[in-house]
DNA sequence: CGGTTCTTTGATGGCCATCAACGCTTGTGG
DNA sequence: CCACAAGCGTTGATGGCCATCAAAGAACCG
């Protein structure tokens, strides 16, 4: 089974891109800039806010890279509720939690209108190149390891929410989420969900963020 | 960059082992079994309880494999606090969330006398394994990163340490910890700092855990 | 404008962190 | 063997933080 994920056999849509050519390929790629034909990736029409990505229990079949806007991930537990499992930004992968289980783990919406590229196979057994895109692939899911261990664990609620609106902040590259209701595209509910804080506790902590 | 993380140079040491020889294999790998030759490891010698595999903020150069035993990984916050982050069992991956800032990120200490294979060089630009080996890598860092994802997010505190027992319970393949103490590897205190917890509020809960 | 979703504010009670103290186990040295 | 120390586990009492309930503004959209 050296046969890479993804459906090899789909043929290339008119969407089809390569990375070496993507003008924001330095956000989605590590050092390296990708050469050409290394990585190619299926822009994927734009996805309006609240559309689905992927349904938590789909088989899985491809990995989705957020070229831009924002997605959460949310679960549905085994007590029936509906939990915000994380948050994918610009550069961020989607997905890839699913790979082993042959299923998606999350259902992924999109928070904005938000465009996602699609990886498909990456053609491992075929050219050298897809070592060097599972390798990049490897790279990007072990830095997401590292940043899923919440470093607010224990912390209490208004110190939560600080180090979530400065993890959003430095994921986004945006520093202006302080001032101004409403610049965060997820909603205080699901905040509060992602932290395990009521909705009201959330709003009351960012209303103490000065 | 083709190459793959570790010292290549690193001379072959009399625990190198091939894990298609290695009995214990189906634990750290999955589905097809390693052919031969397509995964060589380092058996290390057996770490003493409290011993520490690697400390945070050590350059990277390996990962690592438990092969029996169990090891807590903890990190040093930005308060000083030293709190614990996840704890690795057999066939669980170690180290991995370092690669890609290059240095490690945690310190994994040995909870109980352990034992440890490290992966070095996966020799990705040589022959057509390195991508096999990546695959798997990806697959088990994909797993653990679905793992990653707190399912007690939220929950009151008995429910949150029945689910950690449960959980050790399956990543350990032993269903015998409800009874008798001290069965579990890890202290009151450790469960408590990983489960957001008082060490007290973790004692009162696993008494009425009936 | 009417409906829906999101946000905000207030009041109350319960859960859990904290402090304090003690028993138990293990290891060490006299 | 015993004394001592150190680490871990356990139990009790108290106060504060936060979940919950309730209700009303605010933004958005057809």
């Amino acid at each position: 089974m050296a046969k890479g994920f993804g459906s090899s056999s789909r043929a290339r849509g008119k969407f089809e891109r390569d990375c070496a050519t993507c003008a924001a390929a330095s956000r989605c790629w590590d050092d390296p800039a990708p050469a050409a034909s290394e990585i190619r990736a299926q822009r994927a029409p734009g996805l309006d806010k609240g559309t689905t990505l992927v349904t938590q229990g789909d088989p899985f079949d491809a990995v989705y890279l957020v070229a831009s806007g924002s997605v959460s991930l949310s679960e549905l537990t085994v007590d029936g509720a509906l939990s915000v499992v994380g948050f994918r930004f610009p550069g961020d992968l989607v997905g890839i939690e699913g790979w082993a289980l042959g299923r998606h783990r999350y259902t992924a919406v999109a928070l904005e209108p938000t465009t996602v590229c699609r990886i498909g196979s990456p053609s491992s057994d075929r050219r050298s190149g897809g070592g060097a895109l599972l390798q990049r692939l490897l790279k990007k899911t072990a830095r997401q390891l590292d940043a899923s261990a919440p470093s607010w664990r224990g912390l209490p609620a208004r110190e939560r929410v600080a180090a979530f609106v400065e993890d959003v902040a430095r994921r986004t590259h945006n520093e202006n989420f302080a001032r101004g209701p409403r610049r965060l595209p997820m909603t205080r509910a699901q905040i509060g969900s992602y932290l395990g804080l009521a909705e009201e506790t959330v709003v009351r902590a960012m209303a103490e963020l000065t």
